[in-house]
DNA sequence: TTGATATCATTTGCATACGAATGAGTTTTC
DNA sequence: GAAAACTCATTCGTATGCAAATGATATCAA
């Protein structure tokens, strides 16, 4: 091989084109994968709840009573896909509605006492959900993933 | 307060129990909120095409015509979500279909020349979306990250 | 060879997820 | 105070995502 194929062949490595996509090493991809499997543990865990039904309750725990949309803001779901989580946990009785009687636009969502029951047994499972989707990384690995996966989010 | 209380709250404080569960710090939380700003990103570049759908055309770009069982598992999609992506591909005209001449079950996908041509061109918008994800890191983060991420997926 | 098993694809039902449009009510602005 | 701008909730349409059931075909094993 001549010293101007050397070179070339440099170039092609360091100039990757087109050629060298590799789908399963993008971080969409991989992240969605990861994600998927987080909901896969979960399923297995608390089989009657999905994590965004889940996600409604605890943080109505946090805050009490809310608007629907607040709500929303604070579990990062958008007003027609909160809308659905709530209509199905009302559903099922965990969460009640009422009117904001001062501003009429405001439908307020607060846990029932059912609701409140179901949120309080399910947290040692959510415990269990975040060990078992963090359980291939160490401690130490744990601690570094949270903070860069917070950057991304 | 009495020397009793202090005690008390110490307790209660170095021994977090139910009330502690902070949602926004789960990873499970985390991840969803990172994959919905991942795709976000990626419609802000390529609006004409989901994740998945560009995921199905540059694995059959990687491997050719497969089965769409195969190609299933290639991206990680159970056989129900497969089958919606490829037929909206189909209509769209990006990808053919036919079927396997020995194994009459099997039913191949393949690239059209359309299709061949549009993922040719999207690849590049996607090297950006992957950097544009990745931004909120350094470049040594990043390698950590993807280490990391890679061993929860 | 045939009966049990396994695989491939499809369909149905349910649950996110989000853009866009709409209607009702509230706040801002001039 | 009236028009403009904004906010809250709802609805519609489209696209994953998965469990479960079904039908067609292949393969394995007795």
């Amino acid at each position: 091989m001549s010293a101007e194929d050397n070179l070339l062949k440099l170039v092609e490595v360091e100039e990757p084109d087109d050629q060298d996509y590799l789908l399963q090493e993008q971080v969409g991809f991989i992240l969605r994968k990861a994600h998927q499997r987080h909901v896969a543990i979960f399923a297995a865990h608390i089989g009657d709840l999905t994590p965004p039904q889940f996600a409604a309750l605890a943080k109505l725990r946090d805050v009490g009573e809310t608007s629907q949309n607040q709500l929303g803001t604070l579990i990062a779901m958008d007003a027609a896909t909160v809308k659905g989580v709530i209509d199905r946990l009302k559903a099922r009785g965990l969460v009640e509605l009422s009117k904001h009687e001062v501003d009429k636009r405001r439908l307020l969502v607060n846990l029932t006492a059912e609701g409140r029951d179901a949120i309080e047994r399910l947290i040692p499972q959510a415990r269990e959900i975040t060990k078992e989707t963090l359980a291939p990384l160490s401690a130490k690995e744990v601690t570094t993933f949270m903070k860069l996966l917070a950057k991304l989010a």
